[in-house]
DNA sequence: CTTGAATATGTAAACGCTTTCATCTACGAT
DNA sequence: ATCGTAGATGAAAGCGTTTACATATTCAAG
């Protein structure tokens, strides 16, 4: 019961196993915990002097900050959280790439989860970033578990949607309906009448399903239909794209033109055309989107949307460093998408209503 | 100057803003926050209806552990980080997402940093990384920049190289020369004596150096030799690969096959010869490496080597989370890659040595 | 009974920083 | 001289957890 405390320790050998610490470069530079701090941060003036000493130390110590005890102490991560579908995904893959450089040169920070497509993983995953500790969250879509933008705001966290426009949430992306609804216009004008879609899977999904969406809104402005059996729904795959024509190959009437909405479907639709002896696009006309790097290069070169995904993720991160430092952001920015001819689309033959016999299996 | 020290404060209203901390937990719960942190973690057994208070309490709470505070005062971030060249580049995506996938599912956060092929960006992004505070680091390929490994080293930090297998540090990959001597001893057994190489950029890149190196062997064992003009370096893109090979169609006197060192080349390099009326592999034989999802799919099907790439990230995953927990490890993980033969390389037509006139541009 | 493990829980000291105050100098204005 | 003020630095209180150690409590064995 003594009055004393017993002092366990106070640190001698410099943090534990041999890494220096804020206080070690305190000490071999003469001054305050405090004072190092306010050097490394910047963030209160300290004389020229004090300045050299302190940073002369830190090269000498080898010190390497405690990033958790920065976050701790100063209650902020300087991290930014993403959650992207599938970062196997090219498209993704590249916003979060210039993502992660704007970030980094910010000195910020960068953690990727996938969603996998699938709205209760994408909740998991969010909340798991929070409780990591982030300044900010970028999310894909505004399609999303009921409860993730609730506990977002409750945590006051800035948080981004993209690849589409929000009517209420933050957001960097494009209107995915009127892209496809441009390209379907296209096809429309080219005089197709007949035309098949291969859409990406569209649960959950605002992208997939507003793409399609818009497709219908175009058809149906001409007084046509979509019909059912042309429209088909896939993984975004090559592979994938590929039994999706050679289904709808294998219909009594085939369309003539199909808008895949996704480049790697088109990729697989436009293998699958030409080796079931079409020839594209004059049997068949063939759309792709995103205008991934290969689109040129498949043979006929993919009519396709561009989408620039970099600046998708390059506004993205703007937008998130400007709230993370509380400057004025705009809620909706547009990000320009445009249609790519190439040659894989082109008028169709005739009003091909042609009844040779259906591809193979 | 009184002995009785001012007590600033001691949180009535949970956290700051709203948010509750482990001390409200345990006040709801009736326990004290050590009790309630050893339900968290189930660091220690707890009675049954304390675990139930306790998790009652967290829900109505809605608490989240704060990551930072936990890390800190653990010592353990339960993060992993990982530097690879580009992640905008397949096969690393791959990786990635497989690597990230594993992870979550134990409870650990990846955190992924671009190096743009680059050994002292690389040294800063691992430098970042361990101040940021990991448990564990993935890096790619063997060939790091000199002070890389000594720091990490210092820190006792767990890491794993990828890609390439190292003869000193613990490695997840496959033997870059061995796979490449291979896929050069298929074609020098096709007949093909003159051979061009369309590799990356080798220059601090052992998996790049190395498959040069296994092409050169298996060729020279054979008496033969690399002509030097025919063979290119570029960054790994289809535009690239196409560009390579217009320069080696251009030359006097043209390769029977060019052997790719990654699909992308392949793909531009298809691309161009075909485009200059070449067909493959009856006059040209082109192969790949790596098996991305479009190989099958191009045009004619391309020959290539096939890289696990997921398997890679499972592993070194696997590698550091055993590390991260103490568990034996092994240093060396061979992983293995497959010879995929398919259409795009063939026997060489003749001993040809024609005198067509060089390809456009 | 007493003693001693074993079990369950509480107390409070770190963890390595940031940041609020307080302190101390200098120096120009009065 | 005296005071006020601005600028530079230090002291120490947290930040929200984990965890070593201390403190009951329980129960079997001696």
């Amino acid at each position: 019961m003594s009055e004393v405390p017993v002092i366990r320790r106070k640190r001698s050998p410099p943090q534990g196993k041999g890494l220096a610490g804020l206080l070690d470069v305190a000490a071999l530079a003469g001054v305050s915990t405090a004072t190092v701090s306010r050097v490394l941060n910047g963030s209160a003036k300290v004389s020229k002097t004090v300045v050299e000493r302190v940073e002369s130390a830190c090269r000498q110590l080898h010190y390497v900050p405690n990033g958790p005890a920065r976050a701790l102490s100063s209650r902020r991560a300087r991290t930014i959280g993403a959650v992207v579908p599938s970062i196997e995904n090219a498209g993704f893959a590249l916003a979060i790439g210039s993502l992660q450089r704007l970030l980094d040169a910010s000195g910020y920070t960068l953690i990727v989860a996938s969603s996998d497509y699938d709205a209760s993983v994408e909740l998991r995953q969010v909340s798991m970033l929070m409780s990591r500790g982030i300044d900010g969250l970028l999310l894909v879509g505004d399609e999303h578990a009921p409860e993730l933008i609730t506990m977002i705001e409750q945590q006051a966290l800035p948080f981004i949607e993209t690849w589409s426009l929000s009517a209420k949430n933050a957001c960097v992306g494009f209107d995915n309906a009127a892209a496809a609804r441009a390209m379907a216009n296209y096809l429309l004008d080219l005089g197709h009448v007949h035309i098949g879609v291969i859409s990406g899977r569209t649960k959950n999904n605002d992208r997939a399903s507003g793409r399609v969406a818009g497709i219908r809104t175009a058809v149906e402005t001409r007084g046509l239909k979509l019909a059912a059996e042309w429209m088909i729904e896939r993984p975004y795959r090559i592979g994938e794209g590929r039994l999706a024509m050679r289904a709808i190959l294998a219909s009594p009437v085939r369309p003539t033109a199909v808008m895949c909405l996704n480049d790697q479907l088109a990729f697989g639709a436009l293998i699958e055309a030409k080796s079931s002896g079409l020839s594209v696009p004059q049997d068949i006309s063939i759309t792709g989107f995103n205008d991934l790097d290969f689109a040129a290069f498949l043979d006929p070169p993919l009519t396709t949307i561009h989408v620039p995904a970099d600046s998708i993720g390059v506004a993205a991160g703007e937008y998130l460093l400007a709230r993370a430092s509380n400057r004025p952001v705009l809620r909706v920015n547009e990000i320009e998408t445009r249609l790519v001819v190439r040659s894989s689309a082109g008028p169709p033959r005739a009003v091909s209503r042609q009844g040779r016999k259906p591809a193979r299996i």
